[in-house]
Parts: C-alpha cells; sequence; structure tokens
DNA sequence: CGTCTATTTGAATGTACTCAAAAGCGGTGG
DNA sequence: CCACCGCTTTTGAGTACATTCAAATAGACG
C-alpha cells in the first residue's frame, strides 16, 4: 500500500484532509498495472478515470494529420495524467495516453470522484487547482513554442523536466519540444559534457 | 440596453435561462466603455471581472523576456476575454488585457459573480464550460505551433478567425501566429487576390 | 551474437529572421 | 481640403535556424 502513501502526500500538500478522509480517499482510487508500451486511453474512446502515477512514467500525446507524433505531457512519480478535455466533456478523446516504462496508476472513474466530493468536498478544490495549474503550463508552453527557437526549448526543458530527460528516450523529447530528433542530437552536441 | 441582449443570447444559447434569471444578469453586469487603447488589465494587477465584450474588439498579450508582444487571445462581439489564471487564483496578471478598437464590454465583478452563482446556478455550469473551451483551444494551438508551418498557422487562422483577420492589423496578426510581420507580409502575397 | 531500434553525422534544401529602405495609408492641423 | 507626419506594410539581400534524406554508428535485449 506504500504507493498510496505518495497519492495521500500529493493531496495533502495542497488541502487539509483528516485520517477519515483518507480512508475515504484510499477506498475510491484502484491500482492499475501497465507494460511498457500499453496504452491506457486511445484516441476514440472517452476517458473515466483521472489517473494518479504511483510508479513510472507516461505520455500523452497526439497524432497530426502527417501522422506526426506530438508529445503534450510526460508524467513520473506524482504527476496526474488524462485527456482532460475528454475526462470533463466526455467527448472522444483527441489523445492518447501511454505507458513509457512498466507503471502503477492508482485510477478513480468518473462516476466515484464524484461521490468522492460529496464526502470530502475538499478535494473538489484540489482538482480545481489540478486543471487551473494544467491551464496556466499550457499558455507559458504555447508561449514558449512560438517565440524561442528549439535550443532555448530544449534548455528549458532540462533544468525544469531533469529527471524526465533522463528516463525517456531522446526522440521523444523531439517530440515534445516539436523538432525532429536528428536536430536534437546537434544541439546537443553543442553541450556535451 | 441592446448590449445585454448580446449577452443573454450568448448564454441563453448555452444553457436554459427564464425571465427572472435573465433580469438577474442583467442587474450583474455593469457596461464599461474603452477607447482605442485602452488598456483593461495590465500585468501584476489581480483580475477582479469576467468581461464579455458586447461591441468592439480586444486582445490580450504577453511580453516576453526581449520585449516581445505575443498575442493569446483576440475578441470580438460576443467572445469574452480576461487572464483566466490571474482571475480563478487571485494572482498578479501575466498578460494584458487592451482594446484594438473604441469598445463596450459587460463586466461582472467576482464577488457579484459568486452570488449570482446561488441565484442562477445554471451560471455555474456556463462559466465551466466556458473555461474547458478555452483549455482545449489553447490545447490545440500548441500543437499546431508546434507542428505547423507559418503559412500553415496563417491560413488556418484566416478561415477560423475571418471576420478578425479584417479588422486588426497585420502585426498584430502576426504577433500572434509568432512570426515577424515582414514575414506575414511575404506570406500574403503568395496569396493576393 | 545478431537483430532491431535509437542516435549521430553530413550535405543539400527550405523556412523564417534581421536589417535597411521604400512605399502606402490614415489622421490631424493649418 | 490638402500637406505632412507617423505608423504600417512591402520589398529585397544576406544570414541563421531547422528539416529532409541517406548512411554510419551505437545501444539494448533476447
Amino acid at each position: 500500500m506504500q504507493e498510496y502513501e505518495l497519492l495521500i502526500r500529493n493531496i495533502h500538500q495542497i488541502i487539509a484532509i483528516n485520517e477519515t478522509d483518507i480512508s475515504i480517499i484510499r477506498q475510491a482510487f484502484k491500482p492499475r498495472l501497465l507494460e511498457k508500451k500499453e496504452i491506457l486511453l486511445q484516441t476514440g474512446e472517452i476517458s473515466t478515470h483521472m489517473q494518479f502515477i504511483a510508479r513510472g512514467c507516461l505520455r500523452s500525446y497526439y497524432l497530426n494529420k502527417n501522422a506526426q507524433e506530438h508529445i503534450l505531457q510526460f508524467g513520473i512519480e506524482s504527476w496526474w495524467i488524462n485527456d482532460l478535455y475528454s475526462y470533463l466533456t466526455q467527448t472522444p478523446a483527441r489523445h492518447f495516453v501511454q505507458a513509457i516504462e512498466p507503471s502503477l496508476v492508482l485510477q478513480v472513474h468518473r462516476n466515484s470522484l464524484e461521490n468522492l466530493f460529496k464526502e470530502v468536498p475538499a478535494m473538489e478544490r484540489f482538482f480545481r487547482l489540478k486543471i487551473q495549474n494544467a491551464y496556466v503550463a499550457l499558455q507559458e508552453r504555447t508561449i514558449n513554442a512560438m517565440s524561442q527557437t528549439a535550443e532555448e526549448r530544449y534548455l528549458d526543458f532540462r533544468t525544469r523536466y531533469r529527471e524526465i530527460e533522463q528516463r525517456v528516450p531522446q526522440y521523444m523529447i523531439a517530440a515534445y519540444l516539436g523538432i525532429t530528433p536528428e536536430f536534437l542530437s546537434t544541439i546537443r552536441k553543442k553541450f556535451a559534457s
């Protein structure tokens, strides 16, 4: 049950919860093991769960009309990952969510989360804050994508997500930054240690 | 009071409201006239109002560290405009909101909106949907910024926001697309009618 | 060890920027 | 009403940034 500790800590950092709340939260979340490359959410499916990463590394990505992959988000331990729009509006997902490493997520179903909100109202605030943060992070990324060179974006990524950089293959970082793997390779050469 | 009709229609398209609701909504929103170039929200200020554009054209923009302007959003009649993050979190705004033309906005103060939610609960759903749509629009824009050429982005903008393209100066469209005005000019030459 | 995938390298090309200057346009004052 | 001023848009030359394609090299894993 150690994985649940991480979840509880993650929530407790943001909102106040007591022992009763904690046991209600534990019951609402179900563990799900994922193999490397296993897909948690497909385009076209409707997202029914919020998921917390207890162990491993995942990504959400999108295929554009030329079938190029674009990564929207990476996630490691203590992050939340989803196609938020599909979840919120109950419309077909436009993104995939996939495990990069063997992973363990703690999932709460939409209905179950609604009940949780009734029993632990502060959880509603918790998720509202998560969504707000996701929004502002996205806004910053949009601006950076438009105003910075690939090199600047890469260095920014490196400092911001030091750990992720070491855990995911380079071509995925390129797909996150919106550049080709070849060009990322030449950028990296400049900063070779 | 014609400007209020537009607001009511905008809300009524999304949620069911009766005559009583309408008069409550009318009272909550106050008109504010803006001159061309007048700034409605400054970086550093905390956003206290949601605003609906009844007449005119506005933009929200951001200055990056090289003091370049990047436009996040244009808005014309029937659109909502704000620094949403500042409004939601009550933290200092990172963006400016400015009138491009002489404009009229209908503003509702945060406190007033909270009261409105109690009297007309469906309004809470209305704004939640607005925020969700803003999120997904931003996500699409991020992907496009990374995966499309300037020309593709411009053509996309043109079909998506035909009217805005005709109302705002070209250098602002460049600032929206993340390219230089010179380069936008050469792109346009190719499609000269 | 062999196979498959990921990364690197390099040449040629395309996309977008910088800088400078000219042309166009819109409002204001005389 | 027109002339002028300031701002916006266009044009062009030179350069920087990033891609494509092809091939070589390196790593990971059964």
